[in-house]
DNA sequence: TGAGTTAGAATGGCACCACCCGTC
DNA sequence: GACGGGTGGTGCCATTCTAACTCA
């Protein structure tokens, strides 16, 4: 399965994003990690510690993916309206990070409104780095997320601090040594079943769909 | 005097510098701000609501910088390394908003170390977004930028959701109805009250150089 | 007085025409060239040889505009609709160089309606490149220009080899040693007078509205 | 096979160089070409006609990579020192394309020296738009590279307009109608037949070498 | 004078850090 | 002595309550 992460801002959790999936995914198959981003987050946080899957560079992405089961994309801060559509075309999910603030779900909305036009429906958006209750930030924001007509994750991406410290010491969050790393680890295995329970739908209804043919 | 707002990652509080900048300036003179984001955000945020200084797209730039006493412009999310050097050129200075994340402050050093280099020396780090007390984050941050030989505002602008609030709203954060509006407000208020400072300072030394000249 | 070129398609002449127009414009007052070009055309021409006006960065446009009479813009390549009316509100006049060719005036004729509904008046055809007699190619595509009721400058240019001369050495071309030299240059002097007297007359109107209105 | 093209300079053929390699080697097998470059210069030579291969998006390399037994990258135009080594280490064979003009050897021998001292062997330059004699520029282009100590394909490319019909009619040169077209489509023909021999004696040698061990 | 509105104060929940203590 | 778990303190956020103010 090739998965993309893709943000229009910064600061979502897209770096986060993408090394968390590959985690998860990589206890369950091979797994790459192609880092697309210029400033090449994924490979420092990789070159800090350890991470347990590959993490090759994008333009060596054509050579390793073959090799591989599952691939994640770590694409570029701020893509086009344009080059959405070509990244949704290259994958067989789109993630769209956001954490659940004005700015940023102004610039998700106005863009992937073109996104929904063009038909693409392989794309899902996953609130991120959500504040803790009471605030009621991740309600609203999902509230207009699917106001908008967006594909959502049922579960979020909580505001711990710990992820912080994963990124310094170059591991996944699972294996810092932090009373929160669990709770933490358990939003991302929760959107990793979410992937592949949605991936085996998609199976399964394509499977009906030849039966019925045949 | 013409100040540049600029960062390498989104979501690091670069619109909200410009906007809330702005709105202190006008209070001491005409100031337009100049909305050179793809997104649009800072035209967004006056659309919503009223900011009490003129914003125009960053195409008209020429045409009304002539009328006003300061100019703030909010730029690209993700400047290259060679555009960094024309940024600092084209202001009296450049303040580099950052948060104290791993993720931000990489990004900071790798690329700023060249500006630096270049002999630049019209640019200052502006640490946003920081976390609460008992969270170390922000003095490590300051410590780690500062280690690193970047000049650093002395204060920081602290994580308030009244900043969101005010985004949503369309105004600067003095103009919201909230017990920490003030707190918000007072932080921009004394990096204004340093870039002004900083500047007495800078006209200062240059009377003095051309009084010796003399 | 601040102008804009622009255009639809490359190698129509955008950067010769602002390079010559600023140099006419400078023989009669402080004149600034900005390029905005993403190629850095016009500084790159700059670099060959020298100019006899200042050229500085599009990023830099804010702080120098104010100390000069005449701005020249070198814009983008391809602008989108969106982004010409901007374009023809961030200016005094736009001028926009066509080559006589079919495809060059389709793609002119096409986009500029757009401006012409949104009640821009301020700007202006330039025929560019036009080949010597016997073909008529100049004289049709005035024509068809006129016929779509778009405003065309009087005099065209004409294509002459000095042009590539002059940029190759990095001078305009009155500063070329050519038999052709003066004659190129005469075009640019004979537009240059053209966009003056078109100030003056607009200046003239103004004023005599504001009499009547006294 | 995994075959990337990359120049220094623009116009060396390095697109039409990625589409007639790509010609080549799906007439012996499934090939797939990635447009790297950002003005999707192959993606607008196939969509004008016909490619007889696949042709996607770089960002959709992941995705087809690995349906195919050759893979053709065309990459950007202007690759920094740091990229280079990246490219090289992203491919089995990085191809340089390099027309016989003093500026561009210039270009290519100061950088590539910093591949070669990296230990990279996997890149060969390759020599195209060679004017036809009696100029001597192929040849002595060919000698300049092979003292520079750099691998240099024995044929050459030569200069033919059959090409840029070609392009235009968005098609590879051996579909275009031309005297010349057979001769220039055997120019490629030759290197496709020295990339596939090269790589039969590596994967020789690599069997010997492994035979040895055993 | 009463009702609605608004500003300020008090409360509870959560996340973070620091400290303490027990165990190996 | 090092590591892990538990506890307390602080600060932000949302809610609720209360008091004062406005307007009819």
């Amino acid at each position: 399965m090739i998965i993309t992460v893709a943000s229009f801002k910064g600061g979502v959790g897209k770096t986060t994003t993408a090394v968390h999936l590959a985690a998860f995914l990589q206890s369950k198959s091979r797994t790459l990690l192609i880092d697309g981003d210029p400033n090449r987050s994924t490979s420092n946080w990789a070159k800090r510690g350890h991470l347990p899957f590959k993490v090759v560079d994008e333009r060596q992405a054509a050579m390793h993916a073959r090799d591989f089961d599952h691939v994640i994309i770590d694409t570029q801060a701020r893509p086009e309206k344009e080059d959405l559509e070509a990244l949704a075309q290259g994958c067989h999910l789109l993630i769209l990070p956001t954490t659940p603030d004005v700015l940023s779900l102004d610039a998700l909305t106005l863009t992937i409104t073109s996104l929904k036009n063009l038909g693409s429906n392989n794309f899902k958006v996953l609130l991120t780095v959500v504040p803790p209750r009471p605030s009621r930030d991740g309600d609203e924001a999902r509230l207009s997320v699917e106001q908008a007509g967006l594909p959502v994750f049922d579960r979020v991406i909580r505001r711990y601090a710990v992820f912080q410290k994963a990124a310094l010491a170059g591991v996944p969050v699972c294996n810092v040594n932090d009373p929160k790393a669990k709770d933490a680890w358990e939003d991302y295995v929760a959107i990793g079943k979410e992937i592949l329970d949605g991936e085996k739908q998609v199976r399964r209804s394509t499977e009906a769909t030849f039966a019925r043919a045949v």
